[in-house]
RNA sequence: GGGCCCGUGGCCAAGUAUGGAUCAAGGCGCCGGCCUCCGGAGCCGGAGAACGUGGGUUCAAAUCCCACCGGGCCCGCCA
C-alpha cells in the first residue's frame, strides 16, 4: 500500500479515533474538525490535540481529567498507524505512531512515487499566471532584483506541483522615458553591435547617457534661475549638479572610450531632453523609426537577460511587450471604459482616477484592508501631452492576463504596493470583481548594499551575473580541493550547479518581506543552512547507495528503532504537507527550511549508524531504503527551488 | 503628516496565518572534542536571549488587540 500523504493518513486515523472517543464520553459534543499539532518534544508523540481545553470548559471539568477519560474510551485496535494514545500535560492528548507500519508506508510510498512524491494535487486546478522578473531593459539584472526571478520561479514550480496550470510571464516595460533615454544614447553611438554581453553594454550606455543628459538639464536650469536670483533654488541645483558631475567623473574613468563617444554625440544636441521626450511620444504613437530603434535596443538587452535567467534555471513562457498593449488600442479602450465610471476627472489637463471615491462608493474598504480614515491617493492616468502612465497600462495588461488565467500572481517589489493597490481598485471600478479578487501582489523587500543604495541610474549595482560568476568560481575551488580526482569537465559542471544552488538558496531562504543586506558570504555560503549543504547531503546519500551496490532486498522496517531513524521517517512523511502549505501560502522558504532540516537529521544519522555494514542484513536493507528515500525527498525539494541535486560533488 | 512592512542571543535568523505542554529552532562567530570504519561542504559538546517598550484580552501571548519607540519603503504628469 502506498500513500501520497502518509502524515495525513495518520492524522485522519487520529481524528477518527478521537471523534469516536468523544461520542462515547460526551455525546453531542463531537467537533466538526479536529486540529492537530506537532508536540514540542519527541517523547510526547508525533501528533497532539489540545481539544480538551475547549471542551472541558464547556463541560465544567478539568482538561486533564477529560483527556484521561477520552483516552480511556479510545479504541486504537482498528487504526494500524496508531501505536498509543496518552493524556498528558494540562490536558493534551498525544498520539504515538506505530512505526513498524508507518515506516513501511512512508518509505515504500516515497520510493515508488519517486519524482511525484510530495505532490498532492488540488481538486480544482486553476490557470495561474505568475508574472515575475520584468526588469526594465535598461541595464543588467542586479542582485537587488535577482530576488524576483528566484522567488517567482520557485512559486511557479510549487504551484505547478500542486496541479495548477502555470504560465510565467515577463512584462517588458519598453514604454516610458527611460527606454527612450537608452535608445537615444544608442542611436548617438551609431547603433553598434555590442562587443560584450549585450545587457551590460546597454547598461553602460544607459548610465552614461542619463548622467550627461541630467547634467545638461541642470545647467540649463541654473541659467534660468540666474535671472530669477532664487538663492535657495540655485544652491539646490548646484548640489545636484555636483553629484552628477562626480558620477560623470567616475564613469569617464571606468569607460573612457564609450563616455567620449556619447559625450560627443550628445554635445551636438542643444536640447537632449526634448529629443528624448519626442522619441518617447513617437514610440507610443507607433511611429516606424522610433519603433525600429527602441525595439532593437530592448531586444538586445533582453537577449542578455535570457542568458542570465537560463543560467539561473529560470524560465518564462511568454514575453509581453507593454508597447503592444498601447499600439493595439487596448490601453485607450480601457481608458474609455474608465471615463464612463464616476471615478475619473480632468484636472488641469490630465486625467485622474479617484481611487478613494471608488473605494467608498463600491464599499470595498474593508475587503482591501484599508483603515477607515486613510485616503487612497488618486492616480494620474494620462499626462497633459496625452501619453499614458505605467499603472494605466498595467490595468490593460492585467485584464489581458485575466483573459488567459483565473488567477494572477505579480511578483513585484514592495515599493510598488500603492500602485498595485490602485490597480486593483481600478479593476473593481471597471466591474471586474472576480479578476480583482484573484489578483495577488507578491511583494518582496529590497536587497541593499552596505553603505549605499543600489541605483541603476547612477551605475551603482552588483549584477546577478557577477554574483553567479563569483559563486561558481568559489565552488570550483572548493570542488577541486575536495575532489581532486574528479575529471575536469565534471568539476566545471558541478561547480556551476553548486555555485548557482548557493545563490538561489540564499535568495529564497529569507522571508521576502524582510530587507536583506547584501554580502558575499551570505550569498555564497557552502556550509550548513545553504544550498550546497543540502546538495552535499544528497550526494552523500547517493554515494552510500552506490557503494552498497544493491537494492534493499528484504527490508525489515520494524527494525528501524532508533529515534533518529524514526525522526527521519517522520520528516520524509512531512514533505507533501509542507508542499501544500508552501504553495497555498506562497512561501518558498518553507521548502528551503524543510530540506535543510532533513539534511541535518540525515547527517547526524549518517555519523551515528552504519548502513551498509549494519546487522542483520534486514536492518541494512531497511536503512538503505531510508537513505534512498532521503535522496529522493531532498532532490524533489531542491527541484521546487530550482536547485539541481548532483550525485557527486 | 498619512499608509504599508520589519524589530527574536555579538551577527544572521525560524516560529506570528490556526495563541498552548519543554531548555524559544537553526546558522555564523567563539571555546573544547571526533573514527587507519559508508564523502570532514560533516559530526558531538559548551558558553551566549528583558522575543523593541508599556498596557490589555486569555486558564495560556514571541504569536491576538491598543499605544509608543526604532528602521525601511511609499504618498510623482517616474517605473
Amino acid at each position: 500500500m502506498i500513500s501520497d500523504n502518509p502524515i495525513a493518513d495518520f492524522r485522519s486515523e487520529c481524528g477518527a479515533l478521537l471523534k469516536r472517543a468523544i461520542e462515547k464520553v460526551c455525546p453531542g459534543e463531537t467537533p466538526e474538525r479536529v486540529i492537530f499539532e506537532r508536540p514540542p518534544v519527541w517523547e510526547y508523540g508525533q501528533l497532539a490535540s489540545s481539544i480538551c481545553f475547549e471542551l472541558a470548559r464547556k463541560l465544567g471539568e478539568k482538561p486533564i481529567n477529560l483527556a484521561g477519560r477520552l483516552v480511556e474510551a479510545a479504541d486504537k485496535s482498528v487504526f494500524p498507524l496508531v501505536e498509543d494514545v496518552v493524556a498528558a500535560g494540562g490536558g493534551y492528548i498525544n498520539f504515538h505512531i506505530n512505526f513498524a507500519n508507518f515506516s513501511r508506508l512512508t518509505l515504500e510510498s516515497v520510493r515508488q512515487l519517486d519524482n511525484d512524491y510530495g505532490s498532492v494535487k488540488v481538486d480544482k486546478p486553476l490557470k495561474i499566471i505568475v508574472e515575475h522578473t520584468s526588469v526594465n531593459p535598461l541595464h543588467p539584472i542586479h542582485i537587488g532584483q535577482a530576488r524576483n526571478p528566484v522567488l517567482g520561479d520557485s512559486l511557479a514550480r510549487m504551484l505547478k506541483h500542486r496541479g495548477h496550470t502555470v504560465y510565467c510571464h515577463y512584462y517588458v516595460d519598453d514604454v516610458g522615458r527611460q527606454t527612450a533615454v537608452v535608445a537615444y544614447g544608442y542611436d548617438k553611438l551609431g547603433r553598434p553591435a555590442p562587443a560584450e554581453k549585450p545587457d551590460h553594454f546597454i547598461g553602460k550606455i544607459y548610465t552614461i547617457t542619463s548622467c550627461l543628459v541630467e547634467i545638461k538639464r541642470l545647467k540649463r536650469e541654473l541659467e534660468r534661475t540666474k535671472t530669477t536670483s532664487d538663492d535657495e533654488q540655485t544652491a539646490r541645483l548646484n548640489r545636484e549638479l555636483d553629484e552628477w558631475v562626480g558620477i560623470a567623473f567616475e564613469l569617464r574613468s571606468k569607460y573612457p572610450e564609450l563616455f567620449e563617444k556619447l559625450l560627443q554625440g550628445i554635445e551636438k544636441d542643444t536640447d537632449p531632453e526634448k529629443s528624448i521626450n519626442q522619441l518617447n511620444r513617437a514610440y507610443e504613437n507607433g511611429e516606424k523609426d522610433a519603433k525600429q530603434l527602441i525595439r532593437e535596443v530592448s531586444r538586445l538587452c533582453l537577449g542578455g537577460f535570457m542568458e542570465t535567467l537560463k543560467r539561473a534555471g529560470v524560465f518564462h513562457d511568454s514575453w509581453d511587450w507593454e508597447s503592444d498593449l498601447v499600439w493595439s488600442g487596448m490601453v485607450s479602450a480601457i481608458l474609455e471604459e474608465l471615463k464612463q465610471t464616476p471615478f475619473t476627472q480632468r484636472l488641469g489637463g490630465v486625467l485622474e482616477f479617484d481611487a478613494e471615491k471608488a473605494v467608498n462608493m463600491l464599499g470595498i474598504r474593508e475587503k482591501l484592508g484599508l483603515k477607515k480614515d486613510y485616503a487612497v491617493p488618486s492616480l494620474t492616468l494620462v499626462r497633459a501631452d496625452g501619453t499614458t502612465l505605467y499603472t494605466t497600462r498595467d490595468i490593460a495588461y492585467t485584464l489581458w492576463k485575466f483573459k488567459k488565467a483565473d488567477k494572477c500572481v505579480n511578483v513585484i517589489g514592495m515599493e510598488q504596493s500603492l500602485a498595485q493597490l490602485q490597480l486593483k481598485i481600478a479593476l473593481y471600478a471597471l466591474g471586474f470583481h472576480r479578476q480583482a479578487d484573484n489578483l495577488v501582489h507578491f511583494a518582496y523587500n529590497l536587497v541593499t548594499l552596505p553603505g549605499y543604495k543600489m541605483s541603476s541610474r547612477r551605475g551603482r549595482y552588483i549584477s546577478f551575473d557577477e554574483v553567479m560568476d563569483e559563486a561558481v568560481k568559489r565552488a570550483y575551488e572548493e570542488v577541486s580541493k575536495r575532489s581532486p580526482q574528479m575529471p575536469e569537465e565534471d568539476k566545471i559542471r558541478v561547480a556551476e550547479i553548486v555555485g548557482i544552488g548557493a545563490v538561489r538558496y540564499a535568495l529564497v531562504e529569507v522571508d521576502p518581506a524582510k530587507p536583506v543586506e547584501f554580502n558575499w558570504d551570505r550569498v555564497i555560503n557552502f556550509e550548513k543552512n545553504s544550498g550546497p549543504y543540502i546538495q552535499y547531503t544528497h550526494a552523500r546519500a547517493c554515494s552510500i547507495l552506490r557503494k552498497a551496490g544493491k537494492k534493499p532486498e528484504k527490508p525489515a522496517y520494524e527494525l528501524l528503532k532508533e529515534r533518529l531513524e524514526r525522526e527521519i521517517v517522520l520528516a520524509l512523511a512531512d514533505l507533501p504537507q509542507v508542499c501544500i502549505e508552501a504553495a497555498e501560502l506562497l512561501k518558498p522558504s518553507l521548502i528551503a527550511e524543510y530540506a535543510n532540516n532533513l539534511a541535518d537529521k540525515f547527517n547526524t544519522f549518517y555519523n551515528a549508524y552504519p548502513v551498509i555494514k549494519a546487522q542483520p542484513p534486514e536492518l541494512s536493507d531497511a536503512r538503505l531504503a531510508l537513505v534512498d528515500a532521503v535522496r529522493i525527498v531532498l532532490r524533489n525539494a531542491l527541484d521546487l527551488l530550482g536547485i539541481v541535486a548532483p550525485e557527486k560533488m
